[in-house]
DNA sequence: TATTCATTTCGTTCTTTGTCGAAATGTCGT
DNA sequence: ACGACATTTCGACAAAGAACGAAATGAATA
């Protein structure tokens, strides 16, 4: 049980994997959206995202190519939804958080075809100030 | 404000941290009895305990040679509370967080003097058995 | 079935972190 | 002032973790 805390509890231990919580705190997204927002490779959101999952904090969907990711409505990890809740209420109003909420919107004007099609190489430029 | 929110995240993210502020919140406690309950090192608690200290979810009081640690009551750190809340409504009945609940009951006994004396070094047998 | 392409896995590199022993710090009682 | 001793800091070391590029996986389409 102490694991299981400790596992959540590492989950939301890191800037990139709090900022993906709250990407899909707005909406479920694809892979690729999540890697045009943080500016990561594709690689490292990925690992990031099977961690979140593994912690019982994230769900994912399959459709064809794509994978989306959406937060937990139920978990294996009974200390999941708690841990959610305290992200949820929190950093609302943070500079890093906001950017990348409003990068996100930028993206999803763009279909998903054609956002992963170059890259998760075209970061979005808004300006590009990702400093908190 | 995301590297706040990432510093208490990190905090509670280790079993040691998790046990020892489980811990106090039974009690205010001096390093040694803290030490004497989880059986590491003097040099490592101490450094456990700055790491809470730093991330506002601890405070301190000197007292002589000793120094008296106990969760804190209000905190620089905008989710100290927050994450302290979340700690506290939870584990309550996880095997390695009991046995230590019941060590401590045992260290209480002794006088203070006489348990830091010669050592951190005798664990408080209680048939060993921290495994969760 | 061959190709394309989003995602994941693998292997590597670099940094962070948990732990310890030894030395430093600071306080109490003599 | 001196010695004893709880705590902290320092230095070292091994383990874990974050990031990447390259290769593997698996689904859609030609």
């Amino acid at each position: 049980m102490l694991g299981q805390f400790e596992q959540a509890g590492r989950a939301i231990a890191d800037p990139s994997r709090l900022r993906i919580l709250k990407l899909l705190e707005l909406e479920e997204l694809c892979v690729c959206q999540v890697t045009a927002v943080l500016g990561l490779a594709p690689a490292t959101v990925s690992k990031h995202l099977s961690l979140l999952r593994a912690a019982g904090l994230v769900a994912q969907r399959k459709a064809g190519r794509w994978v989306y990711y959406r937060l937990a409505e139920r978990s294996a990890n009974p200390y999941a939804m708690a841990v959610l809740a305290l992200v949820q209420g929190v950093l609302g109003d943070d500079n890093t958080i906001t950017i990348d909420q409003q990068k996100l919107k930028k993206i999803k004007m763009i279909p998903v075809e054609a956002l992963c099609a170059k890259g998760g190489g075209t970061p979005v430029t808004l300006s590009d100030q990702t400093k908190g």
